[in-house]
RNA sequence: GGAGGGGUGGCGGAGCGGCCAAACGCACCAGACUGUAAAUCUGGCGCCCUCAGGGCUACGUAGGUUCAAAUCCUACCCCCUCCA
């Protein structure tokens, strides 16, 4: 694919925080060679959400454009854990927990990267040989200074609060990655600038090109507020019901919608301008553009298809917007003889406990048949085919 | 090695002998409203008992004092800060 003004827009100019350099990043594009794109990845937590996919598509115009992913399983480091941190963020895994965590991480990588133009290295490759003396010489080539440049560091030096060894030795190590694929460009969020730049600064003592350091924006979480991060709960996972990601799309806070659209679709940037326009004027309303983003977004994560993109659209339509009941439900058993409400919300998985079952009675949120159910008792047996519905969107259809 | 501070519900964070199943905020659930599963407002938010009430577990762990403990005592485990 030819290299024209357009692409290179949409490749450094959208859904970008920082390229250091840009310069020399757009020379290397130019020069049309095959670049190695590094990504690296921690094992200990595998699970990929829209937050990480903003990178991937980097990934994958680039792919577009002839280069090659080299992706890096940080098996090494994820067996070593950081137990000095008091986040469970890396816990210290065995062999065959970083290899089932590899395969679900590169399953759903694969969703938005290319297969055949992306290499799969283990830093064990590298790492296993290791020796105290080869971390020893990694480790003199910089100093405390250079690392308190870091804000999270430096700041946290200022206040008196501690900062693990191993948590100065990581960035070391990930760049020392970048040494053993000769990396040209890494990729990654804001957040990991100082990690990337380690490894460009790394790379040129060891003799070697400095990589470029892409860095994509954090896409904010679904709560519109802090950056998407599977710990805070505020996510949109790659692997979840296409329903279940639409859904969450058309909730979150209009605020975000543009921000959505610029990091996660290719909805030119005119257009964007009107949406945002039209936005801050209120002359649309703002569950139009959601509907589309969210349709975008379900397409995105599900291998470009409009089929369950659609899909995922209707169901929102009937369950949401028109209150109607889905076309499929979970199925509960119900004894014969079931007369109280509570026992068989409990049962069917629609209430936690007796307790939660009882005041969402109370509150009028359980219908039978569509009847709202005034008290437990139920006034006759629940019968095959009767559906319960709690709140807005829990169902079962009974079954004996 | 020495001195001190602290471990409370999903998270943050009050409480420091009874009025504590534990303030408040966040998250979450529900209802109303709506332009959407947005925003806003209202209610709820340990478990069990068909419950305007009762019972059982819970405030790092194990014991103890007391009519009564998250709150006091003892031991232990863990975390943090300062000095060296």
């Amino acid at each position: 694919m030819a290299l024209d003004t357009t692409m290179l827009h949409r490749i450094t100019r959208r859904a970008v925080a920082e390229i250091v350099s840009e310069e020399e990043f757009v020379k290397l594009l130019q020069e049309g060679k095959p670049l190695r794109l590094k990504m690296g990845f921690d094992p200990s937590r595998p699970d990929l959400t829209l937050g990480h996919v903003v990178g991937l598509r980097k990934l994958r115009q680039l792919q577009e454009l002839g280069h090659q992913v080299i992706l890096i399983v940080g098996d090494w480091t994820a067996q070593i854990g950081d137990p000095s941190g008091q986040s469970q963020t890396r816990p210290m895994l065995t062999a065959e927990t970083v290899r089932e965590n590899a395969q679900t991480y590169l399953r759903q990588f694969f969703r938005i990267v290319d297969r055949d133009k992306t290499q799969v290295v283990w830093q064990s490759e590298w790492f296993g040989a290791f020796t105290m003396a080869d971390v020893i010489r990694l480790t003199s080539r910089f100093t405390v200074a250079q690392f308190l440049q870091r804000e999270d560091f430096r700041k946290r030096f200022d206040a008196g609060r501690p900062i693990a060894i191993t948590e100065l030795l990581y960035p070391l190590l990930q760049a020392y990655d970048s040494v053993a694929i000769r990396s040209d460009v890494e990729f990654g969020g804001m957040d990991q600038k100082f990690n990337l730049l380690v490894g460009r600064e790394l790379q040129s003592m060891m003799g070697q090109r400095p990589q470029q350091c892409f860095l994509v924006p954090l896409l904010v979480g679904t709560d519109g507020a802090v950056k998407m991060s599977k710990s805070l709960g505020n996510f949109i996972a790659v692997e979840e019901p296409p329903q279940d990601q639409y859904g969450k799309v058309m909730a979150l806070p209009d605020s975000a919608i543009v921000h959505y659209y610029e990091l996660v679709t290719d909805v030119p940037d005119e257009e964007l301008a009107e949406i945002e326009r039209a936005l801050e004027q209120h002359k649309v309303n703002p569950m139009a553009h959601k509907k589309r983003l969210a349709y975008e977004v379900v397409k995105l994560l599900n291998l470009g298809s409009d089929e369950v993109a659609r899909s995922a659209q209707e169901h929102f339509e009937r369950t949401v917007q028109r209150g109607e009941l889905p076309e499929e439900m979970p199925i509960v058993k119900v004894a014969t003889d079931a007369t109280r409400l509570s026992r068989v919300l409990v049962d069917a998985g629609l209430a936690t406990s007796m307790g939660d079952a009882r005041r969402l009675i109370t509150q009028r949120a359980v219908e039978v048949n569509g009847v709202t159910a005034t008290a437990d008792e139920l006034p006759k047996p629940l019968a095959e085919g009767d559906v319960i519905r709690v709140g807005k969107r829990r169902y079962a259809r009974v079954v004996r």
